[in-house]
DNA sequence: AATGAATGAGTGTTCATTCAT
DNA sequence: AATGAATGAACACTCATTCAT
C-alpha cells in the first residue's frame, strides 16, 4: 500500500459518499435542464447518476431535500465566485465585480437557474440569510452605503432592486440564448448605474 | 385616438357557459395562488369552482389548455389596462403609462403571475406575437424609436431589457409583499430612465 | 287535408319516433363499423344520428339496450332474407338457399357482424329461440331430417356445426375483405356438403 | 425430425420477475374469462395477481401490451402443441394432428380464446407471420400441396377456409360447453376432409 | 318531447417512497 | 451500504346517465 501524495481530506468512505452525492446532484441538475420539472423524477435522477433509487434516498431524505441541496450547491458556486477585493477601498469596482459575477453565473446554466429560482419558493422555509438573494442583497447594501448615492430610498431597498433588475435582465437574456457576457454586462451596468444616478465607470 | 391592445378571443360556446368558464378560470387562478403548482389538480379546480370534473373537461380539452386559457385571461386583462394615449405625441408619457400598467398588473396577483410566467415556458408553443412579453416589447420598441436615446444598443434589445428589469423589480417586490404602487412605480421609472440615460420627467 | 294514397301504419308521432329509432340504430351501426367498440359511445352515436343524447335515452333505456336493438335489427334483416320456397319439396335447394343467404348476410357488413357476434355474448340473456343462431339451427335441422344424411350425429348437432362452419368461413372472408359472393358461396357449399357426405348439386 | 414451431420469445428482465410476469398474465387470463372485457381492468388484474398496479406497469408498458403478451402466451402454447412428425412422409397424419391440436386448444380455455381473438383485431398491428392464424394457415398450405386435392381453389385459400371452419365449429362447441374432444375432433375432420373431397382416414 | 350541460364513479397510469435481499 | 422490485395514493381524463330547461 502506497501513501498517496495528496492526502485525502476525508476518509475513503466519506470521499466515496461525497463523490456519490456530487454525481447525484449533477444528474439532478441535468435532468432539470433537459426535461424540466415534469421529467424531474427521483428515478430519472438515480438512473442518470448511475445509482439506484435506494442509494439516492440514502443520501437525501426526499425529493425536496435533493432539490434544496442542488439549490445550495448552485448558490455556493455563485458565492464562491463572488469574493472580491477590498470593497472599502473601491466600492465602484466592487459593484462592477458583483455585476460581472451575476452575469457570469446566470449565463452559466440559465435553465437550471430559472427552475431553481421557481422551486425555491415552494421549498420548506430555509434559514434566513441562507439564500443567495439575502446574501447578495446584504453585500450590495454594504457597498451602497459607501457610494454617493441619494435616491431617497433606503440602501436595502435599492440593493433589492438592483439584484432584482440584474436577475431580470440576465434571466431574460439567458432564455433568449444570449451568450455574449461582455455585452450583457455592459447593459446590466447601465441599468444599475442609471438606477443609482451615478455616472458609469468609463 | 386610442390604440386598443386587447386581442379578440374565441368566445366560449354558449351564453350560459361563459359564466361557467369564468368560474373555472377563477378557481384555477385561486388554486394556483393558494396551493401552488402541486395543488393545482383538475379535481381541485373543479371542486373549488363548484362544478364537476366532467364539466371542466367540457370547456377545456385538458389541463394544459386550462392553464393556457388562464394565461390568456391574465394577458388580456393586462393588455386591456395598457391602452394609452397617442404615443406619437408624447413618448415619455406613453412610457410612464406602460410602467404604471406593469406595476399595477404584477402587484395585482403576484403569485399567480409568478407561476404563470413559469408555466408559460412549458406550454406548447403559442403563436408568436401572442405572448405578453412579445407584445409589450414591441410596444416599447416603438416608443423608444421616438425618444432621444443613444445607448449604442438596438431599440429592440433595450426594449427587452426594460421589460425584463421592470418585471424583475416588480416580481421581487410582489414576492416580498410590497403593495405601495406609487413608490414601486417611482423605483421602476428610476431604473428605466436611468438605463436609457434620460432625465426623469420630474 | 288530403287522404294519403298509402295509409300510414302508425300515427305521425309514432312514425316520427320509428324514424328516429331507425336513424339512431344506423348511427350505432356505423360507429361500430368505423370506430370499433372503443369508439362506440352513446354521445358519438347521438351526434352521428343528429339527435341529442337525451333523445337517445328516450328511445333506449341504456347503451346495452341500444346494442341489443341493433342486434335484433341485423338478425331480423337476415331472417327476412331467409324466406325460401317449400323446403319439403326440395331440401337441397332449401339448403343452397340458406347457404346463399348466410354468405350474402355476412358479406354485407362484416365488421358490424363481427362486433355484434362478440357483444351478443355479453348482453343480458335473451329469449331462447330469439337469436339468429337458434332460429337458423332449427331450420337447418328440419332440412337435414329430409335429406339422406347418415353421419351418426344427431341432426341438431350437425345443424350447429353447419352454421358454425359457414359463419367461420364467411367471417374470415369478410375480414380479409373478400367480396366475391358467388365464389364464396361455392366454397361454403363444398364444406357443407362435404361435411354431410352428400354429392354437391352439380 | 420434428419441426419446432415455438417461436422464441423475449425473456423477461430478471429471473425472479419471470414468475411475477407469469402470475400477472394468468390473472389477466382469468379476469377475461370470468369478468369479460368489461371487468378487465389493470387494477382488477393486479389485485387478482396479488401484486400492486405499479408492479404490473413495471412489467408491461400498458394495458394493451398486457393483452398482447397474453395473446403471445396463448399462441405460444398452441404452437408448442403443434409440433408434428414429418409432414412430408404423411400429410394426412399431419393434417389430423393439426386438427387435433386445434380442437384441444380451443377447448382448453374457450372463453379466453374467444375474447383474445376479438381483441387481436384492435391491437396495434403485429408483425406479419406473427399471428397464430398466419402461421397455421401457412402450415396447412404446405400440407395441402402434398395431398391429391383438386377443388380448383388455391391451396392458400383452402387453408384459410379450413382454419376458419375449424375455428368456427370448435368455438361454437366451446361456447355451448362441449368438452368431448374426441367426438368434436371427428366432426371437424369430417368437415375438413369433406371440404377437400378426400375420403377420411378410416 | 327534445335538448345538451352537468354529473361523478371509475379508468389507465405515474412516481415518491419503502424494504427485503 | 446498495439494490431495484414493490407499493399504492393520487392524478388526468372518459363516458353512461340524468335532469333542468
Amino acid at each position: 500500500m502506497t501513501t498517496p501524495l495528496v492526502k485525502p481530506r476525508k476518509t475513503p468512505a466519506q470521499a466515496r459518499s461525497a463523490e456519490t452525492v456530487r454525481v447525484i446532484l449533477e444528474a439532478a441538475a441535468r435532468i432539470l435542464e433537459t426535461r424540466g420539472l415534469d421529467g424531474y423524477t427521483t428515478n430519472a435522477v438515480a438512473e442518470l447518476a448511475g445509482v439506484s433509487v435506494g442509494s439516492l434516498y440514502q443520501y437525501f431524505p426526499g425529493k425536496d431535500a435533493l432539490t434544496a441541496s442542488l439549490l445550495d450547491r448552485e448558490t455556493g458556486i455563485f458565492l464562491a465566485s463572488m469574493e472580491y477585493p477590498d470593497p472599502v477601498a473601491d466600492s465602484r469596482a466592487a459593484l462592477d465585480h458583483l455585476i460581472g459575477a451575476c452575469v457570469k453565473h446566470q449565463l452559466r446554466r440559465p435553465e437550471l437557474a430559472r427552475i431553481l429560482d421557481f422551486e425555491e419558493q415552494r421549498l420548506p422555509l430555509r434559514d434566513q440569510q441562507e439564500g443567495l438573494a439575502a446574501r447578495l442583497t446584504g453585500t450590495i447594501t454594504e457597498i451602497l452605503t459607501r457610494l454617493p448615492v441619494d435616491t431617497g430610498e433606503a440602501p436595502r431597498v435599492m440593493a433589492g432592486d438592483i439584484f432584482a433588475m440584474t436577475r431580470g435582465i440576465v434571466d431574460a437574456a439567458g432564455e433568449r440564448g444570449e451568450t455574449d457576457e461582455v455585452r450583457l454586462r455592459l447593459r446590466v451596468a447601465r441599468a444599475v448605474y442609471g438606477y443609482l444616478g451615478l455616472a458609469q465607470a468609463r
